[in-house]
DNA sequence: TCTTTTTGTTAGGCATGCCTAACATATTTT
DNA sequence: AAAATATGTTAGGCATGCCTAACAAAAAGA
């Protein structure tokens, strides 16, 4: 195996929104649905972070205009709602291809989904989805489709030589461990 | 649409791996194929970050037992080379799935797949790669999924309701931003 | 009204992981 | 051997993003 993508790694740190920062918009989008009186306390509570921490990420939030601070209620803007909506879609198509189709357990694929879903580009994102939402038409093909990976997922032969079969009996084998 | 995973957002923390960790053992993995006499500063040349920094990082690497230094020299316990090996087919079959199946560009699916590759759990790994491992053979259901999937992604229509459609077209709405 | 509780705010600390500057120790080159 | 270069090491700084402690201001209850 070889790498050449060591000039990609750094680009890691410059994404649109952190992790922290996305869930901050996800947590407020979330709560405003409920109540949009929304105060700095509730999305401390609701994320499990102290009072402070919150209040000095809201106030770094509230410098890059990605949550707006009028006598201490919190609203988003609607380029935030646009980017918490991108983010949301993401997490969610990766959710359902991950637990549906390749049926991952359902803890896994959501907390896998959390980890990447700021991560994943508008592109991915799109593409992810368009084909998701193929996966889950009811057309022949696809059923076709699904019926016999499920039959080649559950019984995979290991002798069969394909290109990737290095790969996943070195997965196998480590997992051993 | 309803979110209810505030509670998984924090396990974003608690990998095997950081980022960082992930970077330096990739490449310390691709640079002892080339050449087994490795030292930290042709690291630190390769990742582009400064010699101390580099040497800090393996000191505590060092201590979590997940490189070994001898004389100044940097190698790899069995532990650390089947991490790196899950890693790398992580990305490796994201790299496959995003670019060759969904024809995302390679540019954008290599960063994608390098920004989340230590960050997917070995069930999901495995789970992707026997996915595309599938979608790599030729079987006919496959070759015929593929086909429809490429017609469908051309020139899908955005009136057909298919409960992911609000998510498409709020996607497509923000992209023209 | 006065007290208690809830919020907001500031300050100092800690871990990660990068940086530059400075110095120490090899290793080459002349 | 002496000078020049490469490599290793330590110290101090900075940004992110969390923490606790302490205090201020506002809201709620007695």
């Amino acid at each position: 195996m070889e790498f050449q993508f060591e000039q990609y790694w750094k680009e890691y740190g410059e994404n649109e929104l952190s992790h922290s920062e996305t869930h901050y918009l996800l947590t407020i989008y979330s709560l405003l649905r409920k109540d949009d009186l929304l105060r700095a306390s509730t999305v401390a509570k609701e994320l499990g972070i102290s009072r402070n921490a919150v209040h000095l990420q809201l106030k770094k939030l509230s410098e890059k205009k990605l949550v707006k601070i009028k006598e201490n209620l919190i609203s988003l803007p609607k380029h935030s709602i646009n980017i918490v909506e991108k983010v949301a879609n993401k997490r969610q198509t990766m959710i359902v291809l991950l637990s549906e189709v390749l049926g991952v357990p359902m803890h896994i694929a959501t907390t896998d989904s959390c980890k990447i879903e700021h991560l994943l580009s508008d592109d991915t994102g799109e593409a992810l989805l368009k084909f998701v939402q193929f996966l889950r038409s009811d057309r022949k093909v696809v059923l076709q489709f699904l019926k016999e990976f499920q039959k080649y997922y559950l019984q995979c032969d290991p002798e069969i030589g394909c290109g990737l079969c290095e790969n996943i009996h070195s997965m196998e084998k480590v997992n051993e461990n």
